[in-house]
DNA sequence: CTGTTAGCGCTTTCAT
DNA sequence: ATGAAAGCGCTAACAG
């Protein structure tokens, strides 16, 4: 039914010469003379040879294919992400794999050791939920990058940002701009990701330098990174009375719901209780008010994770268990942004 | 450096049979006995054997892999049909291989005449640069679905919602809750998508039915499908002075950029001007006020799409050039929601 | 019901 | 600088 079947031998007969030459010139081999270069190009050119990415695969182990696995490419952090992961992956002549796990254990783990397709050179992986010893349990089938920080003891390569930082970075905005009592949302249940954790440490230690106590009861726990768990964690801030007049939500979506639960209740942003999110997601910029965020540099993480996924797969013995820092940076908007400083 | 080469083979010799037994096991090939079955599958688990996708690529000339080509996966939209496909697909055993062209014509291009991975079964691909002659140029190298009605002569399957009789649903609502003279935002320069000029035929008879003239200063142009665009169009608007109290905008982002340039020339919504957007992205539920919007089965129209791609992988002269339209809903929201009728 | 085997298109020694 | 030929792992045609 289709035209198909236009084979390197085909080239090759079509130019005169052997079929290795031709694999000389399409893999630009340097030993091939300048005349026949160009005459094989232009048989190339008239049959508009394609070469079968199957058979090379086959042959070489290599496919030229990377998986990525995220939570959902609909939620407006991974969708960026990907977007980046695809980006990055074609600056380096790789094609891009999408799979979604929705943050269930048992497809995190079957995603890492992969019944799944095996034809990915290599994996980044986010994972949210898988336990670190699923994760350890066994060496992945593949080279693997993972995009966050995790709870994990095992040697794998993982790029994130400073948490830690990031956070200790959003409670000192708040405080600068004269919050005294600065709740948290995103303490995570039934999460393995380490983020939640570290966002915490960051947010006692920022308080810590402040001179600020911490308190437990201003730390609310969510089920999920969502809008509606932003809301529902202010929801309960609001029935326990405890007085707060700053908010350090660990994902931006959870301060747009955090913002609609305030709201709801009259309590004005950032007049009575200064915002701040994590991700910068688009939204963000445009929501009223406009939202201040930590901000991860995702060009570079995507990058940055290609290339080290790029590095294990180059070069055999590369050493797992390495961390890259992506730097991160707070944007300033009106959520956080008072008039006077108390 | 990994255990790999767990082969077909491996797993005979492992179970004592021939190639072929385990190759009938891993198909579900009826004819094999429950006994053989069984021991054949304890080795393949006991081994951890996978099959190689590349050889068995290879040898049928299927890979289990379909191609998706959007302008953008970060985009709202095409995130929730990214994950609407990989949903689908993932149904259907397949994988999604997610490329992105950023609406450049030349991207397009190349996703259609495939430098690109020849490893994909199949394409599903959500035009909007490229032109009808680029299109029709020459057969796509792979079965090709088209997402969006496209103006193109040519045989290739497609599936939209119907966009004509969408526009003018959200045109009789508008009318509807007392709008009279109704503005449109999205025509669409340079694009060679039809949605734009569908949705605006769709407006027209919408106006006509409800008796009211069309006025093209109230048919305002747009670069880009996005909320920058929608927020200077709405410039456009107000400085032309021209009179308008309802506002089509062909997608929520333009709607969502044209909320926010009209709440800062003090124009009210829905109170001066009730908007109305098409998609249903996440934010519209959650913006202020929240947007009404002409909503398309995105779940049906990923699983059209890849249904439809399936039987032409499977029934190779499965006709072209066939249209299946998803339906569409009008979601009311507080965007036109008025006390009174006028 | 099970075994043998050719060959998919490519890369890559090894000769020349 | 170029050619000949083996074989990557799998499937399916054929034989038993």
């Amino acid at each position: 039914m289709m035209a198909m079947a236009v084979r390197l031998r085909d080239v090759a007969e079509h130019a005169g010469v052997s079929v290795k030459t031709v694999s000389n010139v399409v893999h630009d081999h340097p030993a091939v003379s300048r005349a026949m270069r160009t005459r094989v190009q232009e048989s190339i050119a008239v049959l508009g040879y394609v070469p079968n990415i199957s058979a090379r695969s086959l042959r070489t182990g290599r496919s030229g294919l990377i998986g990525l696995a995220v939570p959902r490419v609909s939620d407006p952090y991974f969708a960026q992400v990907s977007a980046a992961v695809i980006d990055a992956a074609s600056t380096c002549g790789l094609s891009v794999l999408v799979e979604q796990t929705d943050g269930d254990p048992a497809r995190e783990a079957e995603v890492l050791h992969g019944r799944r397709p095996t034809i990915v050179d290599g994996l980044i992986f986010s994972p949210i939920a898988v336990t670190p010893e699923v994760l350890d349990e066994a060496p992945p089938t593949v080279p693997l990058v993972l995009i966050g920080e995790h709870l994990m003891s095992a040697e794998r390569s993982r790029v994130a940002m400073d948490n830690v930082a990031a956070a200790e970075d959003g409670v000192r905005h708040l405080v600068e701009v004269g919050c005294r009592r600065i709740a948290v949302i995103g303490a995570k249940r039934g999460s393995t990701a380490a983020t939640a954790e570290l966002r915490l440490v960051g947010h006692r230690r920022g308080l810590a330098r402040a001179g600020l106590g911490a308190d437990p009861s201003l730390e609310v726990e969510v089920a999920e990174f969502s809008r509606e768990c932003g809301c529902t964690a202010v929801e309960q801030l609001v029935a326990s009375r405890v007085p707060f007049d700053g908010l350090l939500c660990f994902t931006d979506l959870l301060a747009l719901g955090a913002m609609e639960g305030l709201t709801h209740h009259g309590i004005r942003v950032p007049g009575d209780v200064a915002v701040v999110g994590f991700d910068d997601i688009d939204e963000g910029r445009h929501c009223a008010p406009t939202l201040t965020t930590v901000a991860p540099d995702v060009q570079l993480l995507a990058m940055s994770a290609v290339m080290r996924l790029v590095t294990q797969l180059d070069v055999p013995k590369t050493p797992r268990g390495d961390s890259i820092v992506v730097p991160h940076r707070l944007v300033v908007r009106d959520s956080t942004r008072r008039s006077r400083g108390t």
